[in-house]
DNA sequence: TCACGGACGAGAGCGGCGCTCTTGCGCGGA
DNA sequence: TCCGCGCAAGAGCGCCGCTCTCGTCCGTGA
């Protein structure tokens, strides 16, 4: 590994990200199940073969976009989320759940991507788990220090907080009580159902357009948080 | 339209109940994407052209499954939310949110067909709007007669809770008021948030299995609805 | 400096897909 | 009885993911 990289190495690093920026722009306009390797060679002018170089197969390709995806999450609501001078801490809440919303609603095929039914066949590896992470931990992160709810917690789920906390704990974000991981968690999927529904139509005809609903929505998961 | 069919309407409809049930089959062994004419066609013993006289297109043949599903599912949800005698207004609550979950968890890829990501370029028309109603309104209509929260309607939420409320009247789920109305369908959300969050990976390595986490969090929402 | 190995892109090709069109056949209403 | 329509089959089009081979040219070690 030279300090100067050869100029294939230079190439190659260049095709790669010219390739992922077809990928993504093919992926944001029509969707996952549109991308495809040939149509992301015709757009550079490639014989199709030549990208298996780069990517060993369509479902490497999509992993690359997935973890693309999830950071490109993670920043929006860990910038929203994050502690700073007059912002409370329901506000960092509510703001990082808006911000979630909001990259959703801006790149509907990258959320479904992440947050819709799994691709058939593709198995999510340790690359996409851990980029999911990020986002329900920076949530989590804002929780830390806030007293546990008054319901005990359920014996049954207190494996499942540990777990939660313990890999909070390398991201700081530890010092939370195992009850309010749990509620934290019930929130997090409440915000999954909310956004997805939004998204994927299941609101079709009733709370549409959503983003009254949306709020409200968000503002009730604080109330539960105790926030 | 006679009173004995013929010979041809009665093999017309036979076909197509196979061509459904072979369909069905490859959808839960395999999944929506992975569901081809060709496929079905050859299960059959037929050529595929021969399948086009039937559905017109793959969408068409998708969009029968998805109203079975959804016919599947609310057939379930109606069973356990319906009122019995020494079943409470909340066992009729949870009774459904559980056996919607458990349905899901049967019925994974008919599930994720009906709540997961829109197939890319599909339509959902009237027929599957409607039958996607179903389930919500049998939730719905267990909360009748009961009082309205304590918080007051959000005004621009009203519109979209009368919405709901009208098109709830027809199914006799009227007499909710608007502002539960309003957390009905915030509880909504979060049950498909939940669901899908544990059929698509989501609380992988966390709250999994998540049979505990999943009761846990049907009696919070039982709990906000006031049940 | 040169020769060789390996990375590279192009092209052909395989099997599968959705979908269309044509062809020939047999059922059923006039 | 005879004609028309519904029907299944087959060929075919353009797409897909992926593989293999082949000629080329870069970069390195001798």
């Amino acid at each position: 590994m030279p300090a100067v990289p050869t100029a294939r190495e230079r190439a190659r690093r260049e095709l790669t990200a010219d390739i992922l920026e077809a990928a993504r722009r093919q992926l944001a306009a029509s969707g996952a199940a549109a991308l495809s390797v040939r149509a992301v060679a015709r757009e550079l002018g490639l014989a199709s073969s030549a990208l298996y170089r780069y990517f060993a197969t369509r479902d490497e390709l999509l992993t690359a976009l997935i973890v693309e995806a999830y950071g490109d999450a993670a920043d929006a609501v860990e910038a929203a989320a994050a502690p700073a001078p007059g912002r409370s801490r329901r506000e960092r809440f509510t703001g990082g759940c808006r911000a979630l919303r909001a990259w959703a609603v801006a790149h509907p095929h990258e959320y479904a991507l992440v947050h819709g039914s799994p691709v058939p066949g593709y198995r999510g590896d340790d690359r996409t788990t851990a980029a999911g992470a990020r986002t329900p931990m920076a949530l989590l992160a804002v929780l830390q220090g806030l007293p546990a709810p008054a319901t005990p917690l359920d014996p049954r789920l207190a494996e499942g907080a540990d777990r939660v906390a313990s890999a909070g704990a390398a991201t700081g974000a530890d010092a939370v009580p195992p009850a309010l991981v749990v509620v934290a968690a019930q929130c997090w999927t409440a915000l999954l159902g909310l956004i997805s529904s939004e998204l994927f139509g299941q609101l079709a005809h009733t709370f549409d357009p959503a983003d009254a609903f949306a709020d409200a929505t968000i503002e009730a998961l604080a109330d539960r948080l105790g926030l």
